[in-house]
DNA sequence: TTTTTATAGTTGTATATACAAGTGTTGTGT
DNA sequence: ACACAACACTTGTATATACAACTATAAAAA
């Protein structure tokens, strides 16, 4: 399904209004399908990310600053998901002694474990994508969306 | 910059991987660009979408359900941001009189002025990224992309 | 030492989104 | 004609996001 026949547009676009789209689009399709499989685990798919930044810790604290920029969504609120993955019971927070504006935030075995039962499932996810194309196809999209939004002029 | 820079990742990641989140990421890049153009004018990115959906109409009035399968996101809830649009005098809203279940929306003389005045910055827009790599390669990212949505096995 | 500036995180508020339930209208089957 | 299902849209509610203001702590400057 082109990106025309999804949006059912009748004009013709040019090839830069057209990859937007389909960046778009092709997210919104991306991210149901992942909302979704975390739905059972009553995660959103930020709170899924934050797990997963804390695993990548390998048991070092995380603060609330190394998690914002280890994020995709820059501008997400990492105060309230980790309040909600707190409430559940996926992750521990402390004030940091050494620096007291500073928060440790760490995994805890809860959550290590729903991580490694949905491993996986995401997987999975990913890969039920990226078997529509080559491998050779995957790399080079892969190259061409860093080389789209990297900007080098002005 | 690289997604693994981008996300400050340690870890080697798979192809697959890479892709969803450079999808991801690119789509979060675009849209806080985008969401600055359209700031000045008080428009979000779904707003203006519903306007160029109307303008796309020329003339002829759509319905609630019409707009909704020409949107990206199919989950937006188009009452309410047509009621956005009405409050800014953007749009008309009249019940159809063949059925009275349709509603006729219509964009007003006023909302065919901005969306004028933003279209050579929305195409700036477009082009900002798209001229970080040839027209071969932004018809091919448009190509990739189509091909990796498009689940065809299962 | 005191003031100022910077850092780290939290909270408030307004808006947006997701999903389900609800309302009114039209079409269909009996 | 009546009941019932389907349709088109709206509303309620809970959650998420965006952005700015705020608090507390630490570092730097005067």
């Amino acid at each position: 399904m082109t990106i025309e026949e999804v949006i059912k547009s009748t004009v013709k676009m040019d090839n830069a209004k057209k990859v937007i789209l389909n960046i778009m689009y092709t997210q919104n399709v991306i991210n149901d399908n992942f909302s979704e499989l975390m739905k059972p685990y009553d995660l959103s798919g930020e709170q899924y990310n934050v797990l997963r930044i804390l695993r990548g810790q390998k048991g070092k604290p995380a603060n609330m600053c190394v998690i914002q920029e280890r994020m995709l969504a820059k501008t997400s609120n990492t105060t309230r998901l980790v309040d909600k993955l707190l409430l559940k019971d996926l992750v521990t927070r402390n004030v940091c002694s050494d620096n007291r504006r500073k928060i440790e935030v760490l995994i805890t075995q809860k959550g290590l474990d729903i991580l490694k039962e949905l491993d996986p499932k995401v997987d999975q996810h990913e890969h039920f994508f990226a078997k529509n194309i080559s491998p050779e196809e995957l790399e080079l999209l892969n190259y061409l969306l860093e080389k789209y939004r990297t900007n080098t002029n002005n």
